[in-house]
DNA sequence: ATGGCAGTTATCATTATTTGATATTGCCGA
DNA sequence: TCGGCAATATCAAATAATGATAACTGCCAT
């Protein structure tokens, strides 16, 4: 539509690219009606860029109810993703290795502007769905993933994230406050962890440290998901924080 | 390239996804030439599609080098895959159980096609960074997975099947004759499992159940990967079989 | 059953967008 | 410093997308 005054830019492209972002976890099959609607494209567009992208195996239809639904083309992106990722490829044996030895279920947090988004999950316990599964993003201040990467980059970053990147209220207890999420990634930047409660899910202790790269900076974060019923924050330090720091700190060292 | 006399193909589109598909695990970094020559478009189509991609967030490019990658969105894809799919929601609490009582790789398979891919893996040993991250596809004749969801279908299918779909020689021991791969789907189909070893991995142990619906055909497979060299099969059998037969019956049930 | 209707499929003239050739610029190694 | 390759920018030609509208379908309520 009116989007840049940019010769490269393919719009049947990005009109199509739209059709598949607008599949999430609220809407997870949608029919032509319901694109259009979500897309806010023309009815034609959408009725030509959902049949290019099932002809062309990424999105699946119900011939009954004709309704488009994400397909498994899908996963092999992600599957391409992985291997493009060095980080991922040091990453995963180290939590293979903690989620065995401790028998919790692990992370590893990338940031992705101003979220974070979870690339590999080794869940342990039942949890919510969303917790378990890859590709999840969160608002990174809202987090301690995010709240430790954060703190390895310059104070000037560090204030203008503070002062711009969005907030989320997951729970009722949830941070809102930026200042006080300010001092929290100072505090983290000198602890070298950064530990929340209750902050996405209630009863959910989160201890991140950062996946430190050469030059110093955070290529990601190894989190751990607690339950906030079996321990306390002080327990939780004592318990895992010293594997933690070690696993995070054995990725890219 | 020029594919089809349909009128609501949009060719722009297709292209756009040709650039997405050039990326796997042997090319995790292309550049604008290396693009023109995986996908064997225009140079120019190329370019205009690579930078769209790159303004829209689905690629990210290095600088410096000026080499294209795959970015977070696709996890993002993944996360919108794995909500839309409602075997993955009601698989994932048992497989999570399984590995926590079992401490072994499990997995499930879906058919996806003639291939199998992994939509779900819980890793709980170091083993080859492929045989850890989901949206790996196999030919499914050649995998204990496939040939236990082969085995739900009708006896045209699963002739048709043996007869033409694709086999890859995955090791010096993969089995290649199709009389035999159709002997075992028979074998599976009574049985109600599957296992194989050396198939796509030296003492690798590989041992499938269906996960069935109400009709009674698989809507996937609980596969669990267990090392050839601490276990011969027939203890595999005596010691998983009745886990894993639970498991994947559970999910549906 | 049946009729109405929302949603889907198909058609088509118009023209905006893509196309692909080419020219220019920038980068890296020799 | 220069040479050569790869990445960017430009542009006239025309293809391929557009969006309005018409025809069709299956589904639900009656």
């Amino acid at each position: 539509m009116e989007k840049k005054r940019d010769s490269l830019y393919a719009s049947t492209l990005a009109r199509g690219l739209q059709i598949l972002r607008a599949f999430d976890e609220s809407h997870v099959a949608l029919s032509l009606t319901d694109l259009v609607a979500r897309t806010g494209l023309e009815k034609s567009a959408v009725q030509r860029m959902a049949h290019t992208l099932h002809v062309e195996g990424m999105l699946e239809r119900d011939p009954k109810s004709r309704l488009y639904r994400p397909s498994h083309a899908w996963l092999e992106l992600a599957y391409a993703y992985y291997w493009s990722d060095p980080v991922i490829a040091r990453a995963l044996p180290k939590l293979i290795e903690f989620s065995r030895a401790r028998g919790e279920t692990v992370n590893l947090a990338q940031m992705s502007g101003d979220h974070i988004i979870y690339s590999l999950r080794l869940p342990n316990q039942r949890t919510h769905f969303a917790a378990s599964i890859v590709g999840r993003r969160l608002p990174a201040l809202n987090t301690a993933s995010g709240r430790v990467m954060l703190a390895t980059r310059s104070d000037a970053e560090i204030e203008a994230a503070c002062a711009t990147w969005p907030l989320v209220q997951g729970t009722e207890k949830t941070v809102m406050d930026r200042a006080e999420i300010a001092r929290s990634i100072k505090a983290a930047r000198t602890d070298g962890y950064c530990i929340t409660r209750d902050q996405m899910l209630l009863n959910e202790i989160s201890l991140a440290a950062p996946v430190r790269g050469n030059e110093g900076h955070a290529h990601g974060a190894v989190q751990v998901s607690i339950s906030g019923i079996t321990f306390d924050e002080r327990q939780v330090l004592e318990q895992f924080l010293p594997h933690v720091l070690d696993t995070a700190a054995g990725i890219l060292g």
